[in-house]
DNA sequence: TATTTAAAAGAACAAACGTTCATTTAATTA
DNA sequence: TAATTAAATGAACGTTTGTTCTTTTAAATA
């Protein structure tokens, strides 16, 4: 009825978001009510209020967290001292093994950007493209060191960027094959599909 | 205040399904309301339900639909003497081509899955996957004929999907590239990657 | 220790939701 | 032509929605 013994803002603060994220990612952002959430964390729809001003922050740090740790973490990958070709190798297993396991906040950073606000819209619409930046300069600095051969860069990088972001959809943790194995057989086609010299022949 | 002269029924439905497709690929289905629809048709309320039993059927009717009429379109593609490299060039122009100027209903078949009752889930599901077998049997064909070298023929076949599924993530239709060069540069980073023997090098 | 702030509860708000219903009139069928 | 069916209206239904407000108590600060 009241202030309850032991209760931490910061840390109620996050169990909103991450019972949140499970909520839109399963339901989408329009059929998850305040009400949801709520039950979800254990405590009274009043209360969310206390931690979020209003329904659409809630989704905004959601995204934005997602979208700016994305970045963070390709950051810190080493790329020194290799060629287009490694480094496109590093990009394709980083973003498979760093998306796999974040697939619900993948898939709401996919969605749910019709769901917000425009200035919101823009501000996220940002950092996504700062990661297909990555893609694409990757691609064009292959082709400039004559490692790769295609006829454009961007239209190379949005199809490895589709390519791999579609593993999100079909990967089973119970499947047949391992993450690593999905990173080997991507990482291949990948480096084919740029007419990567060394990567005509397949290891079957 | 009643029926109206030259109203017409299946006309009517028509329009509540385009109009529906606009705002559902727009919004989503959870944040489209039946009033909605109902204004963008230029109708009362209660008359959508002349025409749809409740708002699920409109959705249903949409994706299932969309999928059958895709598959249908696939079939009615000429394979005739070609070898495995050669559909498969044809299924990709064939997905860019048909998939592109559809790009609402695409959406939605792709978007909204989560907001069908279980067993409308399973009937397009069902037509779903029925796509990517297309895919799937394609690159085994060129697998078998030694035309393709690739490490998994299933990996293969959602690596390929997932690329030409993307380029409705980034088509602009006042962009640089028509629809034709798109399919171009999609069929030779597609063979590309699955190891066609003869698209070792772009033609640049 | 006294005061203020933080974090919860739970009732209440108006607005919007999907759907149903009675009614009216046009089109179709008998 | 008479009876029936189809297609529209607009009001009404009980829920649910996001949000606000008052109240209570714990924690933090002065």
């Amino acid at each position: 009825m009241a202030r309850i013994k032991g209760s931490d803002g910061r840390k109620t603060a996050l169990r909103i978001l991450d019972e949140s994220l499970k909520l839109i990612a399963k339901l989408g952002y329009a059929a998850v009510s305040m009400r949801m959430i709520a039950e979800a964390v254990g405590v009274n729809v009043g209360s969310l209020y206390n931690h979020f001003a209003n329904k659409q922050q809630i989704l905004v740090r959601l995204m934005s967290d997602h979208m700016a740790q994305l970045l963070e973490a390709w950051k810190t990958v080493d790329l020194e001292g290799l060629d287009a070709a490694e480094k496109l190798d590093r990009f394709v297993r980083f973003h498979i093994s760093y998306n796999l396991p974040r697939a619900d906040a993948v898939f709401i950073s996919f969605m749910e950007l019709r769901s917000l606000a425009p200035d919101n819209h823009t501000k996220i619409e940002k950092l996504r493209s700062e990661y297909e930046y990555v893609v694409r300069d990757l691609i064009k600095e292959g082709q400039q060191e004559g490692l790769f051969k295609i006829e454009d860069a961007h239209v190379a990088a949005m199809s490895v960027l589709g390519s791999v972001i579609g593993v999100n959809t079909w990967y089973r943790e119970k499947g047949r094959l391992t993450i690593s194995k999905i990173e080997d057989h991507y990482v291949a086609m990948t480096l084919r599909s740029v007419g990567h010299a060394k990567s005509g022949e397949a290891h079957v």
